[in-house]
DNA sequence: CGAGGGGTTGACTAAGATCAACGTGCGTGG
DNA sequence: CCACGCACGTTGATCTTAGTCAACCCCTCG
């Protein structure tokens, strides 16, 4: 146990451009420095699949990707969109718990977990970045139950649409006219409602003038205090 | 960064425990061994607030806490039940996202983060315990979302059901007669349903056969496979 | 040009939220 | 010790919401 992994010159460089990362408030660009191999992802491409053996810890340095996991009876849940600096690829588990899907073209540093484990490397000095990772993992699916609690339909889409200005917000990029990479289908899937439902208060809104459509997949926030605040009978 | 805080004993006697525990199928009883402070709570009690500084991090010994929020529109979400060794008090977070009540006697043990921050503790060689801790708190958080994505309120409590049970059999208790130290509005904000959609769940499942109830807070699950595969128009 | 996937809208239906009444157990105070 | 209040639980009646089935539009791609 706590076997020196890695130079240290490797650690300081990872750490200093994590650090400068979240000084600015954008995330770390890389996770384990020159250790990771980077990867171009296509729209629509599955990165790996559920139960399949977790050979990678993946941080997606730019695009969005959607985890998702298949039940028993054979729904899908969308567990996840994720986005800029974003840590995934069930960290702690030795099979992947979800599959992961690229929703438009992506770069993504992956690191082989073969050589060492989670456990090892929290020990090691990358201690702060594991941490980080899982911080990051536990805000998403905290996030995903407030979402997921929502009352009606239209409170859960309306929230799903300020979630998603939060996020790109946060990459540095424009919060208001947002982009939707994801299908009605994936929010569907992601809210716990169908895609006919999420089609219909996304009319609701654009009638109340909440928001307003260029395009199917670009929205503008006009009234923020509508969206975080939708009355029952809507 | 990496001081040495804790005597390399209590670090040793702390890992035996757990490894201990893990091994044994229950959990950690002690988080810092001898460093913590045991506390009773009783039933009913509140453990800390909402938006109060997270002064302590707790690991619950023994008995059923909920922890919950109050958003802005009133609306109070349950986050989570937990049960014995779960670790809870935003790990993270200076501080306490939730508010945290004992549904029973409880006894939990509490250490002071005035002295050590969370990050420094991760650093320190109590990495592998604040990993479980993290470990923990994620499932739970995961758990959850798989609860909530369920399509129909029945299907929902179905799975609580199963989900209690599970727990209970995970600190060594009989997995069978259940006993749910909760109300009715805890599990209905739990699962994002109504009180009265709980109870008329439970009455189909008890006239369906899959349940029985010798009390309202005394459940015993006859028929899994019911419960765990609820059709539609059930 | 046709096929297919995603998106929207409409009509219908079933699930569940709401409002209300009532029952039960428990604790407190007369 | 009993009576009362109160919180929780259950059940019923009603009505809103949203899931389902279906048609149609639009766009892209072969």
């Amino acid at each position: 146990m706590h076997t020196k992994l890695l130079s240290d010159e490797v650690v300081r460089s990872a750490r200093m451009s994590a650090d400068y990362a979240l000084s600015t408030g954008t995330r770390p660009a890389r996770l384990f420095g020159s250790l990771g191999e980077t990867e171009f992802v296509r729209a629509g491409t599955s990165i790996y699949m559920q139960d399949d053996t977790a050979s990678y810890l993946y941080q997606l340095i730019n695009g969005t990707i959607s985890t998702f996991l298949v039940l028993e009876n054979g729904n899908r849940r969308v567990t996840g969109f994720l986005s800029d600096g974003d840590y995934f690829g069930s960290i702690f588990s030795d099979h992947y718990q979800a599959s992961a899907e690229a929703k438009t073209d992506c770069t993504v540093v992956r690191y082989s977990r073969q050589r060492w484990s989670t456990r090892d490397l929290a020990q090691s000095s990358f201690g702060p970045i594991i941490l980080d990772a899982l911080e990051n993992e536990l805000k998403i699916a905290e996030e995903h139950v407030l979402l997921l609690g929502g009352v009606t339909a239209c409170a859960k889409v309306a929230a799903f649409l300020l979630y998603l200005s939060k996020q790109a917000a946060r990459r540095g990029e424009p919060a208001n006219p947002i982009s939707i990479p994801m299908t009605r289908y994936d929010i569907a899937d992601f809210l716990g409602t169908t895609p006919e439902s999420v089609s219909r208060c996304l009319t609701k809104l654009k009638q109340s003038g909440a928001i307003k459509m260029s395009a199917h997949d670009t929205i503008t926030l006009v009234d923020r205090g509508i969206l975080s605040d939708i009355p029952r009978g809507y």
